[in-house]
RNA sequence: GGGGGCGUGGUGUAGUGGUCGAACAUGCGGCCCUGUCAAGGCCGAGAUCGCGGGUUCAAAUCCCGUCGCUCCCGCCA
């Protein structure tokens, strides 16, 4: 017998179905037992009268809730049921997996187990709804970017993971063994992505693995997570990256919203908003005397950087005053920038490139890139680098390398602007940490 | 790496020197129950209060250490 979705019962009143998923609540009575059973599609009233099955009767009272279950039975119109105005009527059962939970489940969610308990047993904790849900938004966010860039002429890679040499300075790595040698966790694509722009690719973009081997203890950081890159050639400044960038996120915004809506507005309380394009922009010199006037004190040695109380800040302000939870602020310092950012003509202490704060979190960095070799090389000296360990990197821009730019973008931050989730490990599928490798 | 907070039955909490023989909710087991719908009622099992040391006549409660978690800062996406 073929699977009847949940939601799809209302077509099948009068007939017999089965329907599989979980047991989400048993009531057990004297007479008659009512069992809540849940796919993903919904969630549909199975109800039993006890004396008509005395043997199915006495199996039912031994499942336990979330326990895996295929159900037999006759599909009823009953406006008595206020689950959808239906039940099945059960005729058989089979008992797929029977479950004894070491933790509550909906619908207590609001005595929820706190977080690290729930990440021991995340595989139960997905199971909740709202849980699936923001998976679901995830897919259909990439579906959108993906589309966007297709659209536009990307060429989508996957670069390796495993590298001879660092990618950039700054973020600490993971070394392994390799073999006789030592290698490297991919820290970040950059240097792969620029490599296409040498290739002649000409529009690239990856969704992929990075690795940080940072201890950072906060609600927004992993030591893995998923980066979304990209990089654009023949860009005139960093000005062009950032609306290619502003409108592929309104529209993946808009696709969202356009599946989603209703769901996050339930689900999440939260109105879904696509930001309007042009995002606000401030040049970081612009930020300094906002933060001023709005009285946000910047430790003295931040010198041309912002801390997270800034950012969140200059999130509220651009709130209140432009209505967008984006901003773009540019126009970062070269000494708080990696040696690759390209400087302006008229003033080399300032780079040309950009950070999004969302809802005042960082979600992005861009830039446009040096690509000229002397000018980088000398980059890279000024800041004090090696250029032995870079070499192969520096010769990407020796042999006809046209100007480009782009951006890196945290996909898991990203849905956490996006929904208003606290922490980052309720937007990922499993959370690694400097304590957490399990599951 | 630096700083703050928290650790009490399976889970979430209350209790912050003696009335604690540790409470409440939920989950679990049993019994009862005109069709329930976060069902309800009754009964029961389940915690040496993270661990070690100390102060005190008396410690879940105060102090020291330690481990774990968590948040903030640093760093970043």
């Amino acid at each position: 017998m073929e699977r009847t979705l949940i939601k799809d019962l209302p077509a099948k009143i009068g007939e017999s179905v089965k329907i599989q998923g979980w047991l989400h609540t048993l009531r057990d009575q004297k007479s008659m037992q009512f069992l809540i059973l849940r796919d993903k599609t919904g969630q549909a009233q199975v109800a039993h009268w006890k004396k008509g099955n005395l043997e199915l009767a006495e199996l039912v009272s031994t499942i336990g809730t979330e326990s895996a279950l295929t159900v037999y039975g006759k599909v009823v119109e009953n406006p008595i049921v206020k689950l959808g105005g239906l039940e099945v009527q059960l005729e058989n059962l089979a008992i797929e997996n029977n479950a004894e939970l070491p933790l509550p489940f909906e619908p207590f969610s609001d005595n929820l187990p706190e977080q690290d308990f729930r990440m021991d047993w995340r595989y139960l904790d997905l199971r909740r709804e709202r849980n699936r849900l923001i998976f679901e938004i995830q897919t259909t966010a990439e579906q959108a970017m993906r589309d966007y860039w297709i659209e536009h002429g990307f060429i989508e890679m996957h670069s390796p993971k495993i590298m001879g040499a660092p990618s950039e300075s700054g973020a600490e790595l993971f070394s392994l063994g390799y073999f006789e040698t030592t290698a490297y966790l991919a820290q970040s694509p950059q240097f792969y992505k620029q490599m296409a722009m040498a290739a002649g690719f000409e529009g690239v973009f990856e969704i992929g693995p990075v690795f940080r081997a940072d201890p950072s203890f906060t609600s927004r950081h992993m030591t893995e997570f998923t980066g979304v890159d990209m990089e654009m050639s023949w860009v005139e400044s960093h000005e062009d990256v950032m609306a290619f960038l502003e409108n592929w996120l309104a529209y993946t915004y808009t696709k969202v919203k356009e599946v989603h809506d209703a769901q996050i507005k339930a689900t999440f309380d939260v109105d879904l908003v696509v930001p309007k394009v042009p995002f606000p922009r401030m040049k970081m010199a612009e930020a300094y005397e906002i933060l001023k006037s709005i009285g946000y004190k910047l430790p003295p040695e931040r010198k041309g950087d912002l801390d997270p109380g800034a950012e969140r800040a200059l999130g509220a302000y651009v709130k209140e005053k432009f209505d967008n939870d984006y901003v773009f602020v540019t126009d970062w310092p070269f000494t708080v920038r990696p040696f690759y950012h390209m400087v302006h003509e008229d003033n080399r202490l300032l780079t040309k490139s950009f950070d999004l704060l969302g809802k005042g979190l960082e979600i992005t960095t861009g830039a446009q890139r040096e690509h000229r070799y002397e000018v980088l090389k000398d980059q890279a000296l000024e800041k004090g680098l090696t250029l032995e360990p870079i070499q192969n990197y520096l010769n990407y821009f020796r042999y006809g390398c046209p100007p480009h730019g782009g951006f890196g973008f945290g996909l898991s931050r990203f849905l956490m602007v996006m929904l208003d989730l606290p922490n980052i490990r309720e937007a990922v599928y499993l959370f690694r940490g400097p304590n957490r490798l399990q599951p």
